[in-house]
DNA sequence: TTAAACTTTGCAATAGTGTTGCACTAACTT
DNA sequence: AAGTTAGTGCAACACTATTGCAAAGTTTAA
């Protein structure tokens, strides 16, 4: 993915393509994982945690990162499809892999409908499944 | 629940039933909710951090407790049911409400089989459904 | 084109959670 | 009763997340 797609990427989301916000998304698109401040920070030694963190911010808020909270201790992001909006619908399962400690989206694994009792609502979910990847197997 | 009972309950688990760890227990089983360490040093002030920190690890270790990570920024402790050993099977879905913070063991609700692609195994799954609770509604 | 206004970045500081080492005390063993 | 083991309190620390502020960069608009 190249940087002029990157860019118009943003832009269509309303964010200003900054080179920070550019490197960003660029190191969690081509990763493919969700990753977490931290993993962000050692990718590029230069950039202050801050800054990768109101960028990480600044994607949520405009649906274009989703956060995942796989019980490591940090929230990972990774990049959400084009058409997200971060609803219910948009909702897949996360993998945790316990030996490796690597988190993926299976957007082939839509979260299932859930019949709750009556007087709740809900208006999103994380469904984090804990194991062994094949990498690691 | 009585201290009594409580006492039988840990030693059937063995642990050694002391003062901490029986109010400890009290104070999870009686508000049926689960809650943070935070949560659980507030009410009651004299007793150290680290003690309950400790006595809800030992209480994990044993399946007397198992932990839920919400997303609210700390892990929550809500007690098992008598025959839990905390493996798949005894997975169930936790409800977290926006508006109040409080997290319920939603027991009647298992955590759905979920398919996943060749190569990956599991063993153990966390499902956060994020909403409004009746009571706040 | 230059000043004002706004946005982004870097730095430093802070709050909160989770965790550990160590010394003291309580409980258990023989 | 002395020795051993387990539990508790205190202090310290690591790490994540977050914010205020000032400097640098960008945009707007006279």
């Amino acid at each position: 993915m190249d940087n002029k797609e990157i860019e118009q990427k943003l832009e269509s989301k309303n964010v200003k393509p900054t080179a920070m916000r550019t490197l960003v998304y660029k190191t969690l698109a081509e990763t493919g994982k969700a990753l977490s401040l931290a993993d962000l920070e050692q990718r590029f030694e230069k950039v202050e945690r801050s800054t990768i963190f109101r960028a990480l911010k600044t994607f949520e808020e405009n649906f274009i990162v989703h956060p995942v909270d796989d019980g490591s201790g940090s929230v990972k992001y990774a990049v959400c499809d084009d058409e997200c909006t971060c609803n219910i619908h948009d909702l897949h399962v996360h993998f945790y892999c316990t030996r490796c400690g690597r988190t993926r989206c299976m957007k082939e694994l839509p979260i299932p409908n859930i019949k709750l009792p009556e007087g709740y609502t809900y208006d999103n979910a994380q469904f984090i499944i804990n194991g062994v990847c094949p990498r690691c197997d």
